[in-house]
DNA sequence: AGCACGCCGACT
DNA sequence: GTCGGCGTGCTC
């Protein structure tokens, strides 16, 4: 009996997780732990499941259950990976709601939270048996197989798809398998590997003085091997590693003389795994003070945190938000914080990371999407382990396993791209910082010089706090504002190609006094099509409802939506006709044109074509920084968070593209983006100037922006969003359903909307034919869901998501894709 | 998301 | 007869 209770029955306890997969599924699965891993399993911890027949993913422990699931036998999971949690409890929930208000899987969430390198990858190996079976008999092909197996043992179905010349390879595969001449290996590989560098260190028998004397007696002889002693003892205060690379640069001797001191167990070799990110160690002291202005601002916002969880920092260009956020992020480092800093994508390139860097030093960690894995891992586990107190991100950053939270900035906050549109999860990541600072109970402050619409009325109504800063710093004055009206200009034949006369004086004036100019040209009409002026045929995408795009560099049509192009055309197919017109005009356009104007000058263009690489904007910009060249022209990019101190012009070439884009919001966007461009120029000691070209240059917009009225614009806007029941008025849902075949979209597309409105009535819109009504072979078309800005939008979320699944069940629409984007803006 | 399986049309 | 394409269903 006595032996009996000593057996603890609670070791043979039989243990369920229920994982996640990195997969867009709509449920979770259930596995077995085998026995001996039941110490090692933990919520948080990753696991090797083999999902499907061939596929071993690393999934993520959601919970843990004793009970077996009722209708199905769970696999075992393979193995723990971990020994601590990779995910803490918060970034369960900060998961949750992203999973519930953005109606997504959390398979998506979790593809894309973690970077590739946690996610372990899978490849299917063929191996060969040891002992081939006596009786064999191969097919041709199998042979072939056989053949390359045996001198190499391990092939990937990758290998024999091009092996054979066949893309159908399972079949022979499995007849392999059959045949029991191979089998198959699952490779698991690891993809993060840190980056090991060798290190050096002096036996520390030499630490004695004698020792070492003899040692310089024995080296005299060597001159190479006694310059690296030398160059060590000069490097290493005592007894220390330091770099290899550093030693041989300091010593002058070579590799040889090195191995020999290793050799002769004189030095001694580590391999230690070091930082892939270039920390700059220049820790030293940005002093600064604040401006009075500022000051108020600051003690202003520290005034609204003590009731208010979220403040919205509404200070004009060049009013030094920076520093603020600087202080504010030193305080919360002074209370054991951590911090994120949010930024659009394209800024983090740019002047503000590097002053932000310059300041915090080693404390900080970026992360963004140029970045690769490696580096992305080595960010995780740096704020894991809270070695980084401040992260600088762009969007994705919300995802990092912060673990102290007490400070989250969301720098130009109105910023479009802080939307993910695709793939799910279709977030804000604005709006889901605000949620996680409340799960942290930490601070939000958004700021922005031309604050969103919706963050703006959440200050005016209280939920946020507000803190106004409309000084400009250091006294810059205000660039001088000029709108010339290209219809004006055109009638009186003043314009050369696509610039005024006015534009023109004014680049002329800026290039003698040896100052530089930048253009900006929308990514809206950036297009140059070509058109047949005989029959008016365009070139169109094969795959898509679109014009093909015409690009002198590559000197090919290409198609923005799939990437697919083709060679351009002399002779029209339709007619053939040879007169064909190029129309529209590109940031590649305006470069051609503008080097006739001025031939002398250098030129560069910012836009998505001259930045696909890392570097390639660093180039650019570095470039322009250091004078090289004179003119800038760019799209978008240009506005966002660039400083150049000897900027005095800046063009805009044509405005009205901008508010003529069929989107409640674009009146807002192109205030924004004016006004940021403007704020682009003459930022130090000389007044800048912009020249904006529109052909209706009395649009109030363009009023607002010239008048910097910034509180005009919000009161005219919202009047119209209220008219017509647009946010912040109302919430917005859309739903995109595509299908290859454009009839059985329209009747499912019909059949949805009928559904959703027989439950939720007049707050469902459309079908509606979206502005691009087929991408890559896929006809779209879109409802829209509005409701009132109070309605119990989590009751229309679930009925909007059983009806989809409802839909989505019916035998003729298992084929039609539904994709949900809630705040579809 | 993959991947197998099954059905169908096309061509060595 | 194979081969390749595509639609459909399933993965614990």
């Amino acid at each position: 009996m006595q032996f009996a209770d000593t057996l603890d029955f609670s070791e043979r306890e039989t243990l369920f997780v229920e994982v996640i997969l990195p997969l867009s599924l709509a449920i979770n699965y259930t596995y077995r732990v085998p026995f001996e891993l039941n110490d090692k399993v933990a919520v948080g911890k990753r696991v090797v499941v083999q999902f499907g027949k061939h596929k071993i993913y690393t999934a993520l422990v959601k919970s843990i259950d004793q009970q077996p699931p009722e209708f199905y036998q769970a696999k075992y999971i393979i193995d723990v990976v971990d020994d601590y949690p990779v995910i803490t409890e918060k970034q369960f929930e900060f998961w949750n709601w992203i999973t519930s208000y953005y109606l997504c899987n959390e398979g998506d969430v979790m593809a894309a939270a973690l970077p590739t390198g946690l996610k372990l990858a899978s490849e299917t190996i063929l191996v060969l048996k040891d002992e081939l079976p006596e009786e064999l008999e191969l097919t041709e092909k199998e042979s072939l197989i056989i053949n390359v197996l045996q001198k190499q043992q391990r092939v990937s179905i990758d290998e024999v798809i091009e092996l054979l010349g066949q893309k159908t390879v399972y079949p022979i595969v499995n007849s392999l398998l059959a045949k029991e001449a191979i089998y198959v290996a699952e490779e698991v590989i690891e993809k993060y590997k840190p980056l090991l560098k060798s290190f050096i260190k002096l036996n520390p028998f030499y630490k004695e003085e004698e020792n070492l004397k003899q040692l310089f007696t024995v080296l005299e002889r060597a001159p190479k091997q006694l310059d690296a002693l030398l160059a060590y003892l000069k490097l290493a205060k005592g007894d220390v590693f330091i770099p290899k690379q550093q030693l041989l640069e300091e010593s002058g001797s070579g590799q040889a003389a090195l191995k020999l001191l290793i050799d002769k167990e004189i030095f001694s070799v580590e391999k230690r795994a070091v930082s892939r990110l270039s920390d700059s160690n220049d820790e030293f002291e940005v002093n600064f003070e604040l401006s009075s202005a500022q000051q108020k601002a600051f003690e202003e916002i520290e005034f609204q945190f003590t009731n208010k969880d979220v403040v919205l920092l509404h200070g004009i260009t060049a009013s030094g938000k920076t520093q603020l956020y600087i202080k504010l992020i030193e305080k919360a480092l002074d209370q054991g914080g951590q911090v994120l800093f949010l930024l659009p994508e394209i800024a983090l390139t740019t002047q503000i990371v590097e002053r932000i860097k310059r300041y915090f030093g080693d404390k900080i960690g970026v992360y963004h999407s140029k970045f690769n894995d490696n580096e992305r891992v080595e960010i995780w586990n740096k704020v894991l382990n809270g070695s980084y107190k401040v992260i600088l991100g762009a969007r994705s950053a919300v995802f990092l396993p912060f673990k102290e939270l007490k400070l989250i900035v969301v720098d130009e906050e109105h910023e479009s791209s802080y939307k993910q549109h695709e793939p799910a999860p279709r977030y804000q990541a604005r709006d889901a910082a605000v949620f996680l600072g409340h799960l942290h109970q930490a601070k939000v402050i958004l700021g922005s010089a031309t604050p969103s619409i919706e963050s703006y009325y959440n200050a005016e109504t209280e939920k946020y706090g507000l803190v106004t800063l409309n000084e400009r710093f250091g006294g810059v004055q205000l660039p001088l504002q000029e709108v010339v009206s290209i219809a004006e200009e055109t009638k009186r034949k003043k314009m050369t190609s696509y610039f005024t006369s006015v534009l023109i004086d004014d680049m002329t004036v800026a290039l003698e006094n040896k100052e530089q100019i930048i253009l900006f040209q929308n990514r809206r009409g950036y297009a140059t099509i070509l058109i047949c002026a005989t029959c008016g045929y365009a070139p169109k995408c094969v795959n898509c409802d679109v014009s093909l795009t015409f690009h002198k560099t590559s000197g090919k049509l290409h198609c923005h939506y799939c990437g697919y192009h083709q060679s351009s055309i002399n002779i029209c197919p339709a007619c053939g006709s040879v007169h064909i017109e190029q129309k529209g005009f590109g940031t590649e356009r305006i470069e051609e044109e503008l080097s006739l104007i001025f031939p002398d000058i250098k030129i560069a263009r910012l836009d998505l074509d001259s930045t696909r690489t890392k570097n390639g904007m660093q180039q650019i910009i570095s470039d322009f920084q250091d004078k090289k060249t004179q003119i800038l022209i760019g799209t978008q990019m240009v506005a966002k968070g660039l400083d150049f101190d000897n900027v005095s012009l800046i063009g805009v070439i044509n405005a009205d593209t901008l508010l003529n884009y069929p989107d409640f919001r674009a009146f807002e966007r192109s205030y924004q983006l004016l006004a940021q461009v403007a704020g682009r120029a003459g930022r130090r000691d000389k007044q800048g100037k912009v020249c904006i070209q529109a052909y209706d240059d009395s649009h109030r917009i363009i009023k607002q922006v010239i008048e910097n009225n910034y509180n005009e614009m919000y009161v005219d806007e919202m009047a119209e969003r209220k008219q017509f029941n647009y946010p912040p008025f109302t919430r917005l849902i859309f739903i995109n359903v595509k299908h290859k075949d454009a009839n059985v979209l329209n009747f499912a597309a019909q059949t949805l909307a009928n559904a959703l409105k027989a439950q939720l009535g007049n707050r469902i819109l459309g079908p509606e034919q979206p502005l691009v009504a087929r991408i890559r072979n896929y006809y779209i078309k879109q409802i829209i869901i509005k409701t009132e800005k109070n309605a119990a939008i989590q009751k229309v979320k679930t009925v909007l998501k059983e009806t989809i699944k409802d839909f989505n069940a019916q035998k003729n629409f298992k084929s039609v894709i539904t994709q949900i984007d809630v705040d579809p803006y």
